[in-house]
DNA sequence: CTCACTTTGTGCACCGGTTCACAAAAGGAC
DNA sequence: GTCCTTTTGTGAACCGGTGCACAAAGTGAG
Protein backbone atom coordinates (compact mmCIF):
# COMPACT_ATOMS: atom_id res chain seq x y z
CA UNK A 1 0.00 0.00 0.00
CA UNK A 2 1.43 3.26 -1.08
CA UNK A 3 1.11 6.08 1.06
CA UNK A 4 0.12 9.91 -0.62
CA UNK A 5 2.82 11.57 1.41
CA UNK A 6 3.22 14.16 -1.70
CA UNK A 7 -0.66 14.59 -1.27
CA UNK A 8 -1.31 15.85 2.61
CA UNK A 9 1.89 17.99 2.70
CA UNK A 10 2.46 19.18 -0.51
CA UNK A 11 3.29 22.58 0.71
CA UNK A 12 3.55 24.21 4.34
CA UNK A 13 2.63 23.33 7.57
CA UNK A 14 0.65 25.79 9.55
CA UNK A 15 2.32 28.34 11.77
CA UNK A 16 -0.19 27.06 14.71
CA UNK A 17 0.57 23.55 13.94
CA UNK A 18 4.40 23.65 13.76
CA UNK A 19 4.35 25.80 17.26
CA UNK A 20 2.23 22.40 19.09
CA UNK A 21 4.42 20.06 16.84
CA UNK A 22 8.03 19.92 19.79
CA UNK A 23 4.55 19.69 22.69
CA UNK A 24 3.04 16.30 20.65
CA UNK A 25 6.78 15.21 20.66
CA UNK A 26 7.72 15.97 24.43
CA UNK A 27 4.39 13.52 24.98
CA UNK A 28 5.07 11.25 22.82
CA UNK A 29 9.06 10.62 24.11
CA UNK A 30 7.42 10.47 27.84
CA UNK A 31 4.59 7.68 26.24
CA UNK A 32 7.83 5.83 24.53
CA UNK A 33 9.45 5.39 27.94
CA UNK A 34 6.87 4.71 29.75
CA UNK A 35 7.00 1.82 27.09
CA UNK A 36 3.27 2.41 25.17
CA UNK A 37 3.37 1.44 21.91
CA UNK A 38 0.02 3.43 20.51
CA UNK A 39 -2.03 6.30 21.43
CA UNK A 40 -5.38 7.45 20.51
CA UNK A 41 -5.77 11.42 19.50
CA UNK A 42 -7.62 11.75 22.80
CA UNK A 43 -4.98 10.61 25.11
CA UNK A 44 -2.11 12.25 23.29
CA UNK A 45 -3.98 15.02 23.03
CA UNK A 46 -4.70 15.24 26.99
CA UNK A 47 -0.67 14.95 27.58
CA UNK A 48 -0.35 17.82 25.46
CA UNK A 49 -3.30 20.20 26.54
CA UNK A 50 -4.87 20.64 23.45
CA UNK A 51 -8.61 19.57 22.07
CA UNK A 52 -8.16 16.43 20.03
CA UNK A 53 -9.84 17.77 17.11
CA UNK A 54 -6.99 19.75 16.70
CA UNK A 55 -4.06 17.40 17.60
CA UNK A 56 -5.83 15.25 15.27
CA UNK A 57 -6.13 18.10 12.31
CA UNK A 58 -2.54 18.95 13.26
CA UNK A 59 -1.35 14.91 12.01
CA UNK A 60 -3.05 15.20 9.29
CA UNK A 61 -1.05 17.96 8.16
CA UNK A 62 2.16 15.69 8.16
CA UNK A 63 0.30 12.74 6.94
CA UNK A 64 -2.15 10.20 7.37
CA UNK A 65 0.09 8.63 9.88
CA UNK A 66 -2.54 6.93 12.02
CA UNK A 67 -4.80 3.92 11.73
CA UNK A 68 -8.76 3.80 12.26
CA UNK A 69 -9.84 1.87 15.44
CA UNK A 70 -6.51 1.85 16.89
CA UNK A 71 -4.66 5.03 17.29
CA UNK A 72 -1.10 6.12 16.12
CA UNK A 73 1.98 4.44 16.11
CA UNK A 74 4.29 5.85 19.01
CA UNK A 75 8.12 5.22 17.80
CA UNK A 76 6.61 6.54 14.32
CA UNK A 77 5.12 9.20 15.21
CA UNK A 78 7.95 10.13 16.63
CA UNK A 79 10.00 9.71 13.96
CA UNK A 80 7.62 11.28 11.81
CA UNK A 81 7.21 14.36 13.96
CA UNK A 82 10.91 14.52 14.40
CA UNK A 83 11.76 14.50 11.07
CA UNK A 84 9.56 17.04 9.87
CA UNK A 85 10.99 19.69 12.60
CA UNK A 86 14.57 18.95 11.25
CA UNK A 87 15.44 17.09 14.68
CA UNK A 88 17.17 14.19 12.57
CA UNK A 89 20.19 16.20 12.09
CA UNK A 90 22.43 18.10 14.26
CA UNK A 91 21.90 22.04 14.51
CA UNK A 92 24.80 23.60 15.67
CA UNK A 93 23.83 26.81 17.80
CA UNK A 94 25.82 29.64 19.06
CA UNK A 95 25.05 31.67 22.10
CA UNK A 96 26.20 34.83 22.04
CA UNK A 97 26.04 37.22 25.38
CA UNK A 98 27.52 35.19 28.15
CA UNK A 99 25.83 37.07 30.91
CA UNK A 100 24.00 35.23 33.47
CA UNK A 101 21.19 34.25 31.43
CA UNK A 102 23.76 32.87 28.41
CA UNK A 103 25.13 30.90 31.07
CA UNK A 104 21.74 29.36 32.02
CA UNK A 105 21.02 28.99 28.31
CA UNK A 106 24.66 27.76 27.85
CA UNK A 107 24.05 24.63 31.17
CA UNK A 108 20.34 24.11 30.09
CA UNK A 109 20.05 20.30 29.45
CA UNK A 110 17.29 20.74 27.17
CA UNK A 111 19.20 22.48 24.16
CA UNK A 112 21.65 19.69 23.87
CA UNK A 113 19.26 17.06 24.35
CA UNK A 114 17.51 16.97 20.63
CA UNK A 115 19.28 17.74 17.62
CA UNK A 116 20.85 20.89 19.00
CA UNK A 117 24.44 21.36 20.26
CA UNK A 118 25.90 24.81 21.82
CA UNK A 119 28.99 24.93 19.62
CA UNK A 120 29.93 28.19 20.54
CA UNK A 121 29.82 31.03 23.60
CA UNK A 122 30.99 34.28 22.29
CA UNK A 123 31.32 37.45 24.67
CA UNK A 124 32.55 41.19 23.94
CA UNK A 125 33.89 41.18 27.82
CA UNK A 126 37.80 40.43 27.96
CA UNK A 127 37.03 39.54 31.49
CA UNK A 128 34.56 36.49 30.22
CA UNK A 129 36.47 35.32 27.22
CA UNK A 130 38.74 32.63 28.02
CA UNK A 131 36.64 31.21 30.65
CA UNK A 132 35.19 27.69 30.59
CA UNK A 133 31.70 26.94 30.98
CA UNK A 134 29.43 24.06 30.29
CA UNK A 135 32.85 22.12 28.05
CA UNK A 136 33.40 25.47 25.81
CA UNK A 137 35.66 27.77 25.67
CA UNK A 138 34.08 31.60 25.73
CA UNK A 139 35.71 33.11 22.80
CA UNK A 140 35.67 36.88 21.91
CA UNK A 141 33.00 38.53 19.88
CA UNK A 142 35.73 39.22 16.83
CA UNK A 143 35.54 35.86 15.95
CA UNK A 144 31.56 35.71 15.47
CA UNK A 145 32.38 35.71 11.75
CA UNK A 146 35.39 32.85 11.99
CA UNK A 147 33.31 31.00 14.26
CA UNK A 148 30.11 30.89 12.78
CA UNK A 149 31.63 29.68 9.33
CA UNK A 150 34.15 26.96 10.72
CA UNK A 151 31.78 25.20 12.98
CA UNK A 152 28.84 25.34 10.51
CA UNK A 153 26.18 27.68 13.02
CA UNK A 154 23.10 27.90 11.42
CA UNK A 155 21.43 29.05 14.66
CA UNK A 156 21.98 32.19 16.91
CA UNK A 157 21.00 33.10 20.69
CA UNK A 158 21.49 36.72 21.60
CA UNK A 159 21.43 37.25 24.99
CA UNK A 160 23.23 39.76 24.73
CA UNK A 161 22.48 43.50 26.40
CA UNK A 162 19.67 45.39 24.39
CA UNK A 163 22.09 47.71 23.04
CA UNK A 164 24.24 45.64 21.41
CA UNK A 165 21.76 42.97 19.87
CA UNK A 166 20.92 44.60 16.98
CA UNK A 167 24.62 45.26 15.72
CA UNK A 168 25.35 41.84 16.69
CA UNK A 169 22.08 40.74 14.52
CA UNK A 170 23.68 42.84 11.58
CA UNK A 171 26.83 40.80 11.15
CA UNK A 172 25.57 37.73 12.31
CA UNK A 173 23.00 37.73 9.14
CA UNK A 174 25.80 39.14 7.16
CA UNK A 175 27.81 35.81 8.12
CA UNK A 176 24.87 33.94 6.83
CA UNK A 177 23.05 32.93 9.72
CA UNK A 178 18.97 32.98 9.02
CA UNK A 179 17.84 31.82 11.95
CA UNK A 180 17.93 33.85 15.09
CA UNK A 181 16.40 32.94 18.62
CA UNK A 182 16.69 36.70 21.01
CA UNK A 183 16.56 37.24 24.32
CA UNK A 184 17.32 41.03 24.16
CA UNK A 185 14.49 43.76 24.82
CA UNK A 186 14.63 44.96 21.61
CA UNK A 187 12.79 44.83 17.92
CA UNK A 188 15.22 43.65 16.05
CA UNK A 189 15.11 44.49 12.36
CA UNK A 190 16.80 41.87 10.18
CA UNK A 191 16.13 41.28 5.87
CA UNK A 192 13.53 39.45 4.57
CA UNK A 193 13.90 35.53 5.16
CA UNK A 194 15.71 35.73 8.14
CA UNK A 195 13.84 34.16 10.76
CA UNK A 196 13.51 35.83 14.46
CA UNK A 197 11.99 33.82 17.83
CA UNK A 198 11.90 36.20 20.34
CA UNK A 199 11.91 35.47 24.70
CA UNK A 200 10.84 38.76 26.06
CA UNK A 201 10.64 37.49 30.33
CA UNK A 202 9.28 41.50 31.42
CA UNK A 203 6.32 41.10 28.62
CA UNK A 204 5.18 37.63 30.01
CA UNK A 205 5.04 39.14 33.52
CA UNK A 206 3.60 41.94 32.19
CA UNK A 207 0.62 39.76 30.23
CA UNK A 208 0.56 38.20 33.43
CA UNK A 209 0.50 41.32 35.70
CA UNK A 210 -2.66 42.72 33.26
CA UNK A 211 -4.57 39.39 34.00
CA UNK A 212 -3.89 39.10 37.70
CA UNK A 213 -4.92 43.05 38.08
CA UNK A 214 -8.32 42.44 36.29
CA UNK A 215 -8.79 39.54 38.76
CA UNK A 216 -8.46 41.69 41.46
CA UNK A 217 -9.87 44.39 40.71
CA UNK A 218 -13.40 42.35 39.92
CA UNK A 219 -13.26 41.51 43.67
CA UNK A 220 -12.57 45.02 44.90
CA UNK A 221 -15.58 47.37 42.89
CA UNK A 222 -14.75 48.64 39.74
CA UNK A 223 -11.32 50.63 38.82
CA UNK A 224 -11.29 54.33 39.92
CA UNK A 225 -11.53 56.34 36.61
CA UNK A 226 -9.59 59.57 37.49
CA UNK A 227 -10.62 62.49 34.59
CA UNK A 228 -7.14 64.04 35.20
CA UNK A 229 -4.08 61.99 35.83
CA UNK A 230 -1.36 62.64 38.05
CA UNK A 231 1.08 64.73 36.54
CA UNK A 232 4.06 64.17 38.77
CA UNK A 233 4.07 60.11 37.68
CA UNK A 234 7.57 58.37 38.17
CA UNK A 235 7.82 56.17 34.97
CA UNK B 1 -15.50 67.56 27.46
CA UNK B 2 -16.56 64.71 28.47
CA UNK B 3 -14.14 61.75 27.46
CA UNK B 4 -16.24 58.44 27.50
CA UNK B 5 -13.99 56.35 28.85
CA UNK B 6 -16.15 53.61 30.07
CA UNK B 7 -17.65 53.06 26.26
CA UNK B 8 -14.14 52.20 24.71
CA UNK B 9 -13.08 50.09 27.62
CA UNK B 10 -16.35 48.83 28.83
CA UNK B 11 -15.30 44.84 28.84
CA UNK B 12 -12.21 43.20 27.76
CA UNK B 13 -9.59 44.24 25.59
CA UNK B 14 -8.55 41.32 22.91
CA UNK B 15 -5.78 38.44 24.14
CA UNK B 16 -3.35 39.72 20.87
CA UNK B 17 -3.66 43.40 21.95
CA UNK B 18 -2.87 42.76 25.50
CA UNK B 19 0.15 41.07 24.35
CA UNK B 20 1.31 43.89 22.26
CA UNK B 21 0.93 47.21 24.94
CA UNK B 22 4.08 46.12 26.64
CA UNK B 23 5.77 46.28 22.85
CA UNK B 24 4.11 50.19 22.76
CA UNK B 25 5.18 51.29 25.95
CA UNK B 26 9.06 49.86 25.99
CA UNK B 27 9.49 51.66 22.80
CA UNK B 28 6.92 54.99 23.93
CA UNK B 29 9.42 54.90 27.07
CA UNK B 30 12.11 54.70 24.80
CA UNK B 31 10.98 58.18 22.96
CA UNK B 32 10.04 60.15 26.23
CA UNK B 33 13.74 59.39 27.23
CA UNK B 34 14.86 60.95 23.90
CA UNK B 35 12.55 63.99 24.69
CA UNK B 36 9.90 63.82 21.94
CA UNK B 37 6.41 64.78 23.34
CA UNK B 38 4.17 63.51 20.80
CA UNK B 39 4.20 60.56 18.33
CA UNK B 40 2.28 59.45 14.98
CA UNK B 41 1.03 55.93 14.90
CA UNK B 42 2.99 55.73 12.03
CA UNK B 43 6.59 56.48 14.19
CA UNK B 44 5.30 54.03 16.86
CA UNK B 45 4.52 51.50 14.94
CA UNK B 46 7.53 51.48 13.21
CA UNK B 47 9.96 51.66 16.52
CA UNK B 48 7.09 48.82 17.71
CA UNK B 49 7.70 46.39 14.43
CA UNK B 50 3.78 46.41 13.63
CA UNK B 51 1.52 47.65 11.14
CA UNK B 52 -0.06 51.15 11.99
CA UNK B 53 -3.60 50.50 11.51
CA UNK B 54 -3.12 47.57 14.51
CA UNK B 55 -1.75 49.86 16.55
CA UNK B 56 -4.46 52.49 16.04
CA UNK B 57 -7.19 49.45 16.52
CA UNK B 58 -5.41 48.43 19.55
CA UNK B 59 -4.93 51.58 21.41
CA UNK B 60 -8.34 52.57 20.56
CA UNK B 61 -9.47 49.62 22.95
CA UNK B 62 -8.02 51.89 25.94
CA UNK B 63 -9.68 54.94 24.99
CA UNK B 64 -9.54 58.19 22.61
CA UNK B 65 -6.22 59.01 23.80
CA UNK B 66 -5.31 60.56 20.49
CA UNK B 67 -5.40 63.85 18.39
CA UNK B 68 -6.10 63.71 15.07
CA UNK B 69 -3.75 65.48 12.49
CA UNK B 70 -1.11 65.33 15.63
CA UNK B 71 -0.55 62.04 16.90
CA UNK B 72 -0.39 60.70 20.70
CA UNK B 73 0.97 62.76 23.81
CA UNK B 74 4.05 60.30 24.62
CA UNK B 75 3.78 60.95 28.30
CA UNK B 76 -0.33 60.95 28.43
CA UNK B 77 -0.25 57.51 26.81
CA UNK B 78 2.71 55.91 28.56
CA UNK B 79 0.53 56.43 32.12
CA UNK B 80 -2.44 55.01 30.25
CA UNK B 81 -0.42 52.28 28.82
CA UNK B 82 0.76 51.26 32.56
CA UNK B 83 -2.24 51.74 34.15
CA UNK B 84 -4.43 49.12 31.75
CA UNK B 85 -1.43 46.85 32.13
CA UNK B 86 -1.39 46.95 35.88
CA UNK B 87 2.06 48.66 36.09
CA UNK B 88 1.17 51.63 38.18
CA UNK B 89 1.35 49.25 41.19
CA UNK B 90 3.92 46.97 42.85
CA UNK B 91 3.86 43.53 42.46
CA UNK B 92 6.20 40.98 44.27
CA UNK B 93 7.29 37.83 42.67
CA UNK B 94 8.96 35.12 43.82
CA UNK B 95 11.38 32.68 41.99
CA UNK B 96 11.27 28.94 42.92
CA UNK B 97 14.43 27.02 41.49
CA UNK B 98 17.55 28.79 41.30
CA UNK B 99 19.42 26.91 39.20
CA UNK B 100 21.51 28.35 36.12
CA UNK B 101 17.98 30.10 35.02
CA UNK B 102 16.42 30.55 38.47
CA UNK B 103 19.43 32.49 39.06
CA UNK B 104 19.73 34.89 35.72
CA UNK B 105 16.24 35.71 36.79
CA UNK B 106 16.90 36.91 39.86
CA UNK B 107 20.09 38.82 38.11
CA UNK B 108 17.72 39.92 35.13
CA UNK B 109 17.48 44.21 35.61
CA UNK B 110 14.43 44.36 33.23
CA UNK B 111 12.29 42.71 36.23
CA UNK B 112 12.92 45.47 38.42
CA UNK B 113 12.38 48.14 36.79
CA UNK B 114 8.66 48.66 35.89
CA UNK B 115 6.56 47.48 38.68
CA UNK B 116 8.22 44.32 39.63
CA UNK B 117 10.02 43.26 42.30
CA UNK B 118 11.75 39.88 43.44
CA UNK B 119 10.70 39.21 46.88
CA UNK B 120 11.99 36.04 47.77
CA UNK B 121 13.67 32.80 45.94
CA UNK B 122 13.24 29.48 47.15
CA UNK B 123 14.75 26.40 46.41
CA UNK B 124 14.51 22.74 47.44
CA UNK B 125 18.60 21.91 47.39
CA UNK B 126 19.86 22.50 50.90
CA UNK B 127 23.31 23.25 49.04
CA UNK B 128 21.89 26.56 48.02
CA UNK B 129 19.30 27.78 50.59
CA UNK B 130 20.95 30.15 52.41
CA UNK B 131 22.51 31.32 49.71
CA UNK B 132 22.97 35.56 48.83
CA UNK B 133 21.69 36.11 45.36
CA UNK B 134 20.36 39.54 43.48
CA UNK B 135 20.46 40.66 47.39
CA UNK B 136 17.71 38.32 48.58
CA UNK B 137 18.37 34.97 51.29
CA UNK B 138 17.28 31.93 49.26
CA UNK B 139 14.84 30.59 51.18
CA UNK B 140 13.96 26.68 52.08
CA UNK B 141 11.17 25.49 49.54
CA UNK B 142 9.27 24.61 53.00
CA UNK B 143 8.63 28.10 53.60
CA UNK B 144 6.87 28.49 50.33
CA UNK B 145 3.18 29.00 51.66
CA UNK B 146 4.23 31.32 54.77
CA UNK B 147 6.57 33.19 52.17
CA UNK B 148 3.47 34.06 49.75
CA UNK B 149 1.23 35.11 52.35
CA UNK B 150 3.57 36.97 54.38
CA UNK B 151 5.38 39.05 51.32
CA UNK B 152 2.41 39.30 49.64
CA UNK B 153 3.56 37.75 46.66
CA UNK B 154 1.08 37.40 43.17
CA UNK B 155 2.84 36.27 40.56
CA UNK B 156 5.15 33.14 41.03
CA UNK B 157 7.70 32.36 38.43
CA UNK B 158 8.88 28.50 38.12
CA UNK B 159 12.49 27.37 37.29
CA UNK B 160 12.32 24.02 38.25
CA UNK B 161 13.47 21.02 37.36
CA UNK B 162 10.32 19.42 35.07
CA UNK B 163 9.78 16.78 37.60
CA UNK B 164 8.76 19.02 40.46
CA UNK B 165 7.16 22.05 38.55
CA UNK B 166 3.68 20.27 38.96
CA UNK B 167 3.91 19.85 42.99
CA UNK B 168 5.57 23.15 43.64
CA UNK B 169 2.15 24.60 40.76
CA UNK B 170 -0.15 22.84 43.15
CA UNK B 171 1.05 24.03 46.67
CA UNK B 172 1.54 27.92 45.08
CA UNK B 173 -2.28 27.64 43.71
CA UNK B 174 -3.43 25.80 47.13
CA UNK B 175 -1.53 29.21 48.64
CA UNK B 176 -3.69 31.55 46.32
CA UNK B 177 -1.47 32.65 43.51
CA UNK B 178 -3.27 32.83 40.36
CA UNK B 179 -0.36 33.78 38.24
CA UNK B 180 2.42 31.45 36.98
CA UNK B 181 5.31 32.13 34.81
CA UNK B 182 6.16 28.59 33.85
CA UNK B 183 9.57 27.85 32.64
CA UNK B 184 9.29 23.62 33.39
CA UNK B 185 9.16 21.71 29.94
CA UNK B 186 6.02 20.41 31.16
CA UNK B 187 2.11 20.97 30.77
CA UNK B 188 0.90 21.93 33.85
CA UNK B 189 -2.61 21.67 35.37
CA UNK B 190 -4.39 24.13 37.27
CA UNK B 191 -7.55 25.17 38.29
CA UNK B 192 -10.20 27.42 36.61
CA UNK B 193 -9.33 30.94 37.06
CA UNK B 194 -5.28 30.47 37.35
CA UNK B 195 -3.26 32.00 34.83
CA UNK B 196 -0.25 30.68 33.60
CA UNK B 197 2.01 31.83 30.88
CA UNK B 198 4.84 29.36 29.17
CA UNK B 199 8.20 30.13 28.12
CA UNK B 200 9.82 26.84 26.95
CA UNK B 201 12.92 27.13 25.49
CA UNK B 202 13.74 24.00 23.69
CA UNK B 203 10.16 24.48 21.75
CA UNK B 204 11.50 28.20 20.44
CA UNK B 205 14.86 26.22 19.15
CA UNK B 206 12.47 23.67 17.82
CA UNK B 207 10.34 26.14 15.71
CA UNK B 208 13.19 27.74 14.88
CA UNK B 209 14.90 24.63 13.52
CA UNK B 210 11.80 23.78 11.12
CA UNK B 211 12.11 27.05 9.20
CA UNK B 212 15.74 26.53 8.46
CA UNK B 213 15.05 23.17 7.14
CA UNK B 214 12.60 24.43 4.69
CA UNK B 215 15.26 27.08 3.63
CA UNK B 216 17.94 24.70 3.21
CA UNK B 217 15.63 22.02 1.59
CA UNK B 218 14.77 24.18 -1.08
CA UNK B 219 18.46 25.45 -2.14
CA UNK B 220 19.33 21.41 -2.36
CA UNK B 221 16.41 20.03 -4.20
CA UNK B 222 13.03 18.31 -2.74
CA UNK B 223 13.48 16.13 0.38
CA UNK B 224 14.09 12.27 0.05
CA UNK B 225 11.05 10.80 0.77
CA UNK B 226 11.62 7.07 2.08
CA UNK B 227 8.87 4.97 1.84
CA UNK B 228 10.00 2.98 4.53
CA UNK B 229 11.21 4.50 7.80
CA UNK B 230 14.96 3.90 9.13
CA UNK B 231 14.19 1.12 11.88
CA UNK B 232 16.88 1.88 14.21
CA UNK B 233 16.55 5.29 14.57
CA UNK B 234 18.13 6.81 18.20
CA UNK B 235 15.51 9.23 19.57
C1' DC C 1 -19.22 -13.42 5.88
C1' DT C 2 -22.01 -9.67 9.01
C1' DC C 3 -22.41 -6.74 12.90
C1' DA C 4 -20.79 -3.87 16.63
C1' DC C 5 -17.37 -0.94 18.14
C1' DT C 6 -13.41 2.20 17.98
C1' DT C 7 -10.91 5.97 16.26
C1' DT C 8 -9.15 8.61 12.45
C1' DG C 9 -9.47 12.30 8.97
C1' DT C 10 -12.09 16.22 7.43
C1' DG C 11 -16.13 19.36 5.77
C1' DC C 12 -18.14 23.20 7.55
C1' DA C 13 -19.60 26.81 10.48
C1' DC C 14 -17.72 29.95 13.54
C1' DC C 15 -14.54 33.35 15.71
C1' DG C 16 -10.79 36.33 16.84
C1' DG C 17 -7.67 39.10 14.70
C1' DT C 18 -5.59 41.70 10.71
C1' DT C 19 -5.62 44.99 7.13
C1' DC C 20 -7.50 48.24 3.95
C1' DA C 21 -9.55 52.30 3.09
C1' DC C 22 -12.04 56.23 4.35
C1' DA C 23 -14.96 59.48 6.94
C1' DA C 24 -14.41 62.40 10.88
C1' DA C 25 -11.76 65.51 13.54
C1' DA C 26 -8.15 68.59 14.62
C1' DG C 27 -4.78 72.34 13.35
C1' DG C 28 -2.94 76.00 10.56
C1' DA C 29 -2.98 79.42 6.82
C1' DC C 30 -5.33 83.11 5.15
C1' DG D 1 -15.24 82.27 8.67
C1' DT D 2 -13.28 78.64 4.36
C1' DC D 3 -9.90 75.58 2.58
C1' DC D 4 -6.10 72.42 2.87
C1' DT D 5 -3.25 69.13 5.36
C1' DT D 6 -2.49 65.71 8.70
C1' DT D 7 -3.69 61.87 11.38
C1' DT D 8 -6.94 59.40 14.13
C1' DG D 9 -10.66 55.99 14.83
C1' DT D 10 -13.39 52.45 12.75
C1' DG D 11 -16.56 49.85 9.34
C1' DA D 12 -16.11 46.04 6.60
C1' DA D 13 -13.83 42.48 4.01
C1' DC D 14 -10.69 39.04 4.63
C1' DC D 15 -7.84 35.29 6.63
C1' DG D 16 -6.01 31.77 9.56
C1' DG D 17 -7.26 28.83 13.03
C1' DT D 18 -10.64 26.18 16.10
C1' DG D 19 -13.90 22.75 17.19
C1' DC D 20 -18.07 20.23 16.26
C1' DA D 21 -19.88 16.42 14.31
C1' DC D 22 -19.84 12.72 11.17
C1' DA D 23 -18.55 9.63 7.35
C1' DA D 24 -14.86 6.53 6.34
C1' DA D 25 -11.79 3.02 7.71
C1' DG D 26 -10.03 -0.06 10.54
C1' DT D 27 -10.43 -4.13 14.40
C1' DG D 28 -12.48 -8.01 16.55
C1' DA D 29 -16.24 -11.25 17.78
C1' DG D 30 -19.15 -14.64 16.27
Amino acid sequence: MIRRLSQARERGIPEATVARLPLYLRALNGMAERGLATVSSEDLAVAAGVNSAKLRKDLSHLGSYGTRGVGYDVEYLIYQISRELGLTQDWAVAIVGVGNLGRALANYGGFVSRGFRVAALLDADPEVVGDHIAGLNVEHIDELEAVIRRRGVSIVVLATPAVAAQQVADRVVAAGVTSILNFAPVVLSVPEGVDIRKVDLSIELQILAFHEQRKTDRTSGGPAMAEEWPEAVDL
